[in-house]
DNA sequence: GTTGTAATTGTGTATATGCACATTTGCAAG
DNA sequence: CTTGCAAATGTGCATATACACAATTACAAC
């Protein structure tokens, strides 16, 4: 089970990563993005929950986009909640890949077909529920 | 769908390493020393294809196994293809972990009920065939 | 024998992931 | 005011992942 989960994820990751090499982003890093602009989330460890993402993991990812000025916090320091929110250039990129990824899903659900789509939607979902 | 997909894994992924943590193993290890117990892998370029992981992750992930003791291949040098093999520790550890396997797998299997148990499994075969 | 080429593996660099531990902040208790 | 604690973030270390490039081997062509 895990294997086939490993392996789905190695598989859809290439391809998403692939359209998005123009821009110099991985497919994490848009959804870090997408979350942000989304807002809702008072600190990294409350986007971590939400992301079924290790919040160290989480904290080293923002600060890869922060480093390239694709988001910002006003809090400052260790020990405080960090609030995120995209900058200019950060809303920017977003809106250009947008279209992009929306190619990446209308292909694959060509080659599936609606039906597949929708179980293997809430398959995921399932999956990606548990602790 | 790839961000499902990979909070899917990230979520299965630390199930089964939670379990495995006593034999110092991860989930990624377990299954490559399983595929090299299936054999069949004339050189590590195949093994990748057939793991839809990409040739030089596999490298390095065989390394830390070959490093470790629980896999070994005769043929030595770059440039010539790789037929690994486990050692008796390799073996040994392996059938140690099947139960832990087994057990992980059955207790997923409880929470979602044998129909959306297979639902999954084929979701997962799907999203895993994409290239 | 030399040269060229295809197949295979290895390496450099960067991101992604997570556990264990450390550090900082803010506030409540006394 | 100090002490202690809970919450939050940061850091060290290791594995996992993949792309671009380098290096090696084997073999065919001449």
């Amino acid at each position: 089970m895990v294997l086939k989960t490993r392996r789905a994820a190695r598989a859809v990751t290439r391809r998403y990563n692939q359209l998005l090499r123009p821009f110099d982003l991985q497919c994490t890093q848009v959804s870090l993005l997408y979350a942000v602009a989304a807002g809702g989330f008072d600190s990294i460890s409350e986007m971590a929950d939400q992301q079924a993402m290790e919040r160290s993991t989480l904290t080293r990812n923002l600060q890869l986009l922060r480093k390239r000025g694709l988001i910002c916090s006003e809090q400052e320091g260790q020990g405080r909640p960090q609030r995120f929110e995209l900058t200019p250039q950060g809303a920017h990129l977003l809106e250009v890949t947008i279209p992009l990824w929306q190619q990446a899903q209308d292909t694959l659900r060509q080659e599936w077909g609606e039906e597949d789509w929708s179980v293997i939607q809430s398959s995921l979902s399932i999956v990606g529920a548990i602790r």
